[in-house]
DNA sequence: TTAATCGTTCAGTATAAACTAAACGAACGA
DNA sequence: TCGTTCGTTTAGTTTATACTGAACGATTAA
């Protein structure tokens, strides 16, 4: 069992506040509703802004975090599309960046969870026993979606086929 | 103070759980995703296959949940537009269901998490001074989005258009 | 006016999630 | 072969939030 010291005076000392700190802070928000921790949503802020790759410790120590929440949450970011890792020359660390097709990354999260409700739903309409009308309104649902996702899908293709030119 | 008796033995006695109850919950935990509380999933689940409007005291006991629990909710997601409330003529109670045009309003609300988003990222190329490596980065992220959020919204605009007909 | 029946609010509790410090393990360099 | 320096994992704490029972207020009916 390790031992803890008590969690005492755990508030920084209110690092000063800089405009990029509120932006960042206000995306990481922001991001929360779209179902990421705090920190994850700081890191994605912190790289979007930041010009050069930035090491595990860079980001815990900018971002005023433990190591171990940079650690998980740059690998949950990582892991959804949103940042890559990339190794430095000469240097044994990870490094962070903000990814260059970043809007479509986005994007592809967003649908990723409308297609979970979705499958749900058409699941729904398969197998479940309901009457005629329920039935016609989860279809009709369903066909809504279908149609608006694939004017989505095309609107994505031809946004990265701009980006391959 | 109220006196409350102590919270033992919650769990329910495993009320027989039946394929449109699997739908509802399936379909409860994926809307967690997007932020809602998952009572208000299941809710929102359970007007979807009922094709009577349905009583607060209804909600509540066909949940298992308390009636307070199911006030809120109910209350939040007609707010966010995927429920609405009725009256029965001779009955004093209100009566919920689900709305009519419901894709439409489910995508509002996810649009509506976008656009607060991307108002953010937009403040922040207005406002930030940052390198011209990151405006680009940024302004490019923005472009694409405009692109794409204006072919959606057409497209919601033709799924409401040809409800009206 | 009183009793009954709604929906809402409030205080307290339980649960879930996020974050941290410490332990751990792996890859390197002396 | 140690000692370092990384990143990850784990155990525990803190924090946030959803939920419940009870109190409350409003409306209706007698």
């Amino acid at each position: 069992m390790p031992v803890l010291k008590p969690a005492i005076a755990r508030r920084k000392p209110d690092a000063k506040t800089s405009p990029a700190d509120e932006f960042v802070e206000r995306l990481a928000v922001s991001m929360e509703a779209e179902g990421l921790p705090r920190i994850a949503g700081r890191i994605f802020g912190l790289l979007l802004l930041s010009e050069e790759p930035l090491s595990l410790d860079a980001i815990a120590e900018r971002l005023g975090a433990s190591k171990a929440s940079a650690s998980v949450n740059t690998r949950l970011l990582e892991h959804r599309g949103l940042i890559e890792q990339i190794g430095l020359p000469g240097d044994r660390r990870d490094y962070y960046q903000s990814v260059s097709n970043l809007f479509v990354r986005t994007m592809e999260q967003r649908l990723a969870k409308w297609e979970r409700f979705h499958s749900i739903m058409n699941d729904g309409i398969a197998q479940l026993e309901v009457s005629p009308v329920i039935r016609s309104r989860m279809k009709n649902f369903e066909n809504e979606f279908a149609s608006v996702h694939e004017v989505l899908k095309a609107a994505l293709l031809k946004c990265q086929a701009r980006r391959h030119r």
